[in-house]
DNA sequence: CGTATAATTGATTTTTGTCAAGGCTCGTGG
DNA sequence: CCACGAGCCTTGACAAAAATCAATTATACG
């Protein structure tokens, strides 16, 4: 059982100052809207590793942006079993779902200390309402995450277990060093192997053997919290991953390239 | 290989008779601005069972909305294997993504003789643009797709071969029985056991196993482009489906009733 | 240190896939 | 009207993949 969520909540910072700008819900904000934006936050939030940010079935009035760490969205069933639904790295929205009204279905739990920015959600629903752009923004981040985790679907639905793992580690190196860019292909990475298990929908038992394998083959190290790809070729054929096809759909340009993107622009 | 698209296009029709109007991308728009909606489309198109209404990598510059029939919308991977990623139903929304510049990434086959209304991407983008009350329902219907997307990862990462089947036709009994009224349980479903394994990460054979279990526990009948759920408490009670869950997230209400809905009409 | 969490390994069972062969149904063309 | 073929469903025998059960062995941390 996760533990208590504990909460520190702290001023609004400056969203001026913030680095994160272009990877969140606030991109098509240009200077002078950006300064009015701490108008809708409630502040800034730091949660400990292992809290829970949002709990399923516990009514939560509230959106995030996660500013700094890890979070995983998941999904415990009736049964004992869970479900780890995507991996958040900073820019993330989080607890954006089609009946904000409703108690979220899903949790989002903290894989290390993090910080996030709060919006309450009549607040966030105001901004919305009154930057037509952060709308596109909003349809254009909900689309992307639909995307990967249709991504996620074929990964469970056809491919085994070294197929699988290999896919997610990418895909998670491929992210994580566009945040914290990476030296010899390695990152630091919190997720252990029953966190990996409970995204592919294996056993951390057999995630352990087939990391074994490929660890053998050359293909990667894993273990003390870092993640380091030694031969990315190999491990993309295995996969029959494609960073091109992902990148040419939800890559940071892609907003800026695409169609949706001019949109965001032009409403203006 | 599925047929080449055969094209019969018509002239646009008023959408001021469509009876889908409520389940649509365009279900925001009053009666004033219904009138003007086939400003928007190119027109009505029909395709034959079989047909591809997208293809994967094939540029497509066209959004639709499905007006009548079955679709399915897959990914065919390098290795032959194929992953189904959703059935589509009158009122979806097909090919949307992220990036609408770059060729789709998924195919779309219709799977029956279908009929759907044809967006050009430019008018499609002109009414989001113009009309900001239907881009916070694009944000919704994508929030939703997510939302089913994340169901089916749990589907396939933590239910068994039985379970998954008894899932999956549940959601689709309902989903059905909602657009085409039923009678006793039964609906038409041109769903064939190929279908069902890949959207659910098995093989047809196993599913044929499978479905023969369900069937002598007197659970469902399926057969003939026919679906019967004979005993749907314990179908629910096996998958660990909650249909109310599944309602106050997606269900018809959930845009009339939660915060994002009263966005959308005050918005107007 | 001592405890808790995470990783590892072996033996065994269960689930699912693979290969192969027939059977059923329905529409088409002779 | 019947024969034929395509597509779909069904079943059996066997193989492969992954889960389960059960110990151990690291590793991190107060």
């Amino acid at each position: 059982m996760p533990r208590r969520v504990r909460r520190h909540l702290f001023l609004p910072a400056d969203c001026r100052l913030c680095a994160l700008h272009d990877a969140a819900i606030c991109a098509p904000l240009g200077g002078g809207e950006i300064a009015r934006m701490h108008g809708y936050k409630a502040g800034n939030r730091t949660v400990e590793q292992g809290d829970d940010i949002i709990r399923q079935g516990e009514p939560c009035s509230e959106l995030y942006t996660l500013l700094d760490g890890w979070a995983m969205v998941y999904q415990d069933l009736a049964n004992g079993r869970r479900q780890v639904l995507d991996f958040a790295l900073p820019g993330a929205l989080l607890g954006f779902r089609p009946n904000l009204e409703a108690p979220p279905v899903h949790s989002v739990q903290a894989l290390t200390d993090a910080s996030m920015c709060v919006f309450p959600r009549a607040r966030f629903l105001a901004l919305v309402r009154e930057q037509p752009e952060v709308g596109l923004r909003l349809a254009w981040m909900t689309a992307r995450d639909h995307f990967l985790a249709q991504e996620h679907l074929t990964n469970l639905g056809r491919r085994n277990a070294a197929e699988r793992i290999a896919y997610l580690l990418l895909e998670i190196y491929l992210r994580a060093a566009r945040t914290w860019p990476a030296a010899g292909g390695s990152i630091a990475m919190p997720l252990t192997q029953e966190h990996l298990g409970d995204a592919l929908g294996l056993t951390a038992v057999h995630v352990n053997r087939t990391l074994g394998r490929l660890r053998r083959q050359g293909l990667l190290e894993l273990g003390g919290r870092t993640l380091v790809v030694r031969d990315a070729e190999a491990l993309a054929a295995l996969a029959g991953f494609e960073p091109e096809a992902l990148h040419r759909q939800i890559g940071d340009d892609a907003l800026a390239r695409g169609h949706l993107g001019q949109v965001a622009r032009q409403v203006v």
